[in-house]
DNA sequence: AATAATAGTTGATGATGGAAACTATTATTT
DNA sequence: AAATAATAGTTTCCATCATCAACTATTATT
């Protein structure tokens, strides 16, 4: 096995715990867990996002997506719409609140990692983007890693 | 807010979300968890690891990792075991299952990246690597984001 | 018109982590 | 040395949350 991968590995592993549910006790941010937040980016993020997209963005189920959801609209995070053009499908859409939060916890990080990243001149910068961004944009072509 | 910087945050929020939880179906491999993964983790790769200590580099409270073990105990992955030097203190050791287990998993997905970084050159690797090293060292530095 | 397929919701269940109370052991104080 | 405080870990109770399977409502196909 190479060992530049392996590291590579365990260097994604650990910092992801940092970014994950461990790594604000519980909470996200304000009243939203970390799967309400990602769930919420992801309707900011797109213009009448179903449920469906949702759940295969986060790799969960739709019944898992349709109780997120639940606990975002009673937060009136978002709205819930029936499509227009399909009685079945519901888009959902961000309130202002809802755009507002996505805002504040992204710059709360932002904060969090600029002190973080201080004393990193800004040409690495640049160079912590792209490797970031190509090993997002390579796994993400590849699929989320599966039991077998 | 640098721009760079966000996009870093984005990029790490997303990339971290393929390793968390929701990354593997509940199963990060075998019948271990995620946290119990990384527990056993901690626990091969430090001499007679303490509770606590998982506890600290986990970020999860003495309760938690009671629990955590617990289950790696049933399942056979570790021992406990009372420190001759201090009566309160459980000194945590893994078998040769944990290990197996843990080399099993590390190999699974440093394949899993390997293919995912297929076509990327050898000098490239060492880039990502470094960057990784440099964010993760970092943070670690920082601590885990706080509430408030 | 009948049947199948699809989108989403709901109820039951299981996994899991935290807070606080508890036990056992060690350290400190008087 | 005895009493008290501090510390490590465990346990009980509780809350969160995701999945599975059954269900409703709507649309597509036969």
């Amino acid at each position: 096995m190479n060992k530049n991968i392996t590291e590579i590995y365990n260097l994604i592993q650990d910092l992801s715990w940092y970014f994950g549910n461990q790594g604000f006790d519980g909470e996200c941010c304000e009243d939203l867990s970390l799967v309400e937040y990602m769930a919420l980016k992801k309707v900011c993020g797109m213009k009448d996002i179903i449920i469906q997209e949702i759940g295969t963005a986060l790799n969960i189920t739709k019944s898992g997506v349709s109780k997120v959801i639940d606990r975002l609209e009673e937060k009136n995070y978002v709205l819930r719409e029936q499509s227009s053009k399909d009685g079945r499908v519901c888009c959902v859409i961000p309130t202002v609140k809802g755009l507002n939060a996505v805002k504040k916890i992204s710059d709360r990080y932002s904060e969090y990692l600029l002190e973080v990243l201080d004393s990193v001149e800004q040409d690495s910068l640049v160079n912590i983007r792209d490797v970031m961004e190509l090993l997002y944009k390579a796994i993400r072509e590849k699929g989320y890693i599966r039991k077998n």
